[in-house]
RNA sequence: GAUCCUAUCGACUAAUGGUUAGGUCACCAGCCUUUCACGCUGGCAAUAGGGGUUCGAAUCCCCUUAGGAUCACCA
């Protein structure tokens, strides 16, 4: 049988970043057993509706690699992908069960199932429809349900979930589990408005579908057993299902706005690769064999299986996504970093001076910073003049004759003719032997003055980066305006 | 409160009846050194508790405890 699985969001606002690994986890198992990666856009809930939901989420998982073969944004044969074209659907399958006596009409209020529950909490007894006191089909008699629908009373229609009995169903990640019967609420499958709930509209879809296996947040499996006879009602084979255990916020409860970014597009403002964000969440949950922790897609792809998901829930911490980051900064070319930054070097209106200049500077800092982002705070001397200077930096290295020093290596300085790392170096070097001074004692003065800050890249790889006039303007300035002042 | 799920270092995890319980991140120390990093070497650090089953249990079973999810005309 053809794998064929879904990713279902529904569009309220953006891409949650658990969201993200259940739709890379379908992604996952849909290429490595060669089948097909459905997106469908579960929007029954009119109420919570957002404009452009649907547009960014789709531009969020295209940004993480993730694709699919069906979807609202391309087509497909089991369309519409969206479920509030599919209307009418709903209500069709809704009146079949009807018919078939798995399902009956309740005419009760809001305010009326809110005393309901309040009576069962005092009651010391779990919130549960009571179909044998409340207003439906059954305690109102054939003729009066009748009667209600013609008159247009506004109904909704309920699973008639049995009293008696256990549903089994077997979960790919958990193994068996069981609930039984007369703890299932006679869940509403048709709203008053006419749109169906979330767990009809699921069942209707997948089945229609053909979707082979079901993997979704854990949070769906208390209702999955309503699901489960839903598919026995209808007389239809159930998917396989797989429940994903949650990522959690520190304190362990489910990842949360209020406790950090949640949405992915905060991290991808946050100057993350997206090779190292999927590589992070791929690994949060599951695990090939933990002798290794860097893949590419590819090789997720050719690696994954669902029996390897663990079953606990996993926090989300990025500490470890920052070195992943790193990783990813270190093996990518100039070229393809130099373009990544650029955007964002503009959007603060920072002037990086050329592409060609830029990639220089990303080439001599990469591997002192774990995101490209950090660029223009750690290295901002390699674009201007330095506007303050570390002043414990300058204590610990600034000592009585450095000045004297620095003076007489000045002086030398500027008679050098070629400003290249090389010439620099030796220089310096066979300065330093000359004048018996240890390489230290002008190297960090030297940077200091030149980059007004305690760490970078090797000072002679950033001075000949840098022009050779602007280098000793630094250094004059300096000697003129700061270091008189620290006598 | 009820139902369901879960439980290995601070974090992510490996070990599917036999290991000195392994790796990665983080942290700490040392080496390297031109600062900071990188890199290298080493260190800290875990099977929630109690009962079984077994020659042998992190692993299987039961209980306890703890945490989480869910209990809507939301998904």
């Amino acid at each position: 049988m053809e794998v064929r699985v879904r990713f279902a969001p529904s569009p309220t606002g953006y891409l949650h970043v658990g969201g993200l690994r259940t739709a890379l986890y379908n992604y996952l198992f849909a290429r490595h057993n060669n089948g097909k990666m459905i997106l469908r856009i579960e929007d029954t809930d009119r109420t919570r509706f957002v404009e452009g939901a649907t547009e960014n989420l789709i531009k969020y998982l295209e940004w993480s690699g993730i694709s699919f073969d069906e979807g609202p944004h391309i087509g497909g044969n089991y369309g519409p992908y969206i479920q509030s074209e599919r209307f009418d659907l709903y209500k069709k399958y809704g009146m079949q069960l009807i018919e078939k006596g798995q399902a009956y009409y309740a005419f009760d209020t809001s305010e009326e199932l809110d005393l309901m529950r309040e009576r069962q909490q005092k009651a010391g007894v779990a919130p549960k429809y009571d179909r044998t006191s409340m207003k439906n089909q059954f305690t109102l008699g054939e003729d009066k349900t009748k009667d209600l629908l013609s008159q247009n009373v506004p109904f909704v229609v309920r699973l008639k979930v049995p009293f008696e009995g256990e549903i089994k169903f077997k979960d790919m990640i958990r193994g068996e589990v069981t609930v039984r019967s007369r703890d299932v609420d006679d869940q509403i499958l048709l709203k008053s408005d006419g749109f169906p709930t979330y767990h009809l509209a699921n069942v209707v879809d997948d089945h229609l579908m053909g979707i082979s296996h079901v993997i979704r947040g854990e949070e769906w499996l208390p209702s999955t057993p309503k699901h489960i006879l839903l598919y026995q009602s209808f007389g239809w084979e159930a998917p396989d299902f797989a429940h994903l255990p949650l990522l959690l916020n520190k304190d362990k409860s489910k990842l949360s706005k209020r406790q950090g970014d949640v949405a992915v597009e905060d991290y991808v403002g946050k100057g993350y690769f997206k090779e190292a964000f999927v590589n992070f969440i791929a690994l949060l949950g599951w695990n090939p064999t933990s002798d290794r922790e860097i893949f590419s897609m590819q090789e997720l792809i050719e690696t994954f299986s669902l029996e390897k998901v663990n079953k606990s829930g996993a926090i989300f911490d990025i500490t470890k996504l920052n070195w992943m980051n790193s990783q990813y900064l270190r093996t990518k070319s100039l070229n393809e970093l130099a373009d990544f930054i650029i955007p964002f070097l503009q959007n603060i209106n920072f002037n990086f001076i050329s592409k060609d200049y830029l990639m220089k500077v990303i080439d001599l800092i990469k591997e002192r910073i774990d995101n490209l982002i950090e660029l223009p705070e750690f290295a901002p001397y390699m674009f201007a003049k330095p506007k303050e200077y570390d002043q414990d930096f300058i204590k610990k290295h600034w000592k009585e004759n450095t000045q004297n020093t620095i003076e007489k290596y000045f002086v030398e300085l500027k008679n050098i003719t070629n400003w290249d790392y090389q010439t620099l170096h030796d220089f310096t070097q066979k300065y330093c032997e000359e004048n018996n001074l240890k390489l230290r004692e002008i190297v960090h003065p030297l940077r200091i003055m030149i980059t007004g800050k305690s760490v970078g890249a090797g000072l002679f790889e950033t001075m000949s980066l840098l022009q050779q006039n602007d280098v000793l303007d630094r250094i004059f300035y300096f000697l003129e305006n700061i270091a008189l002042k620290l006598r």
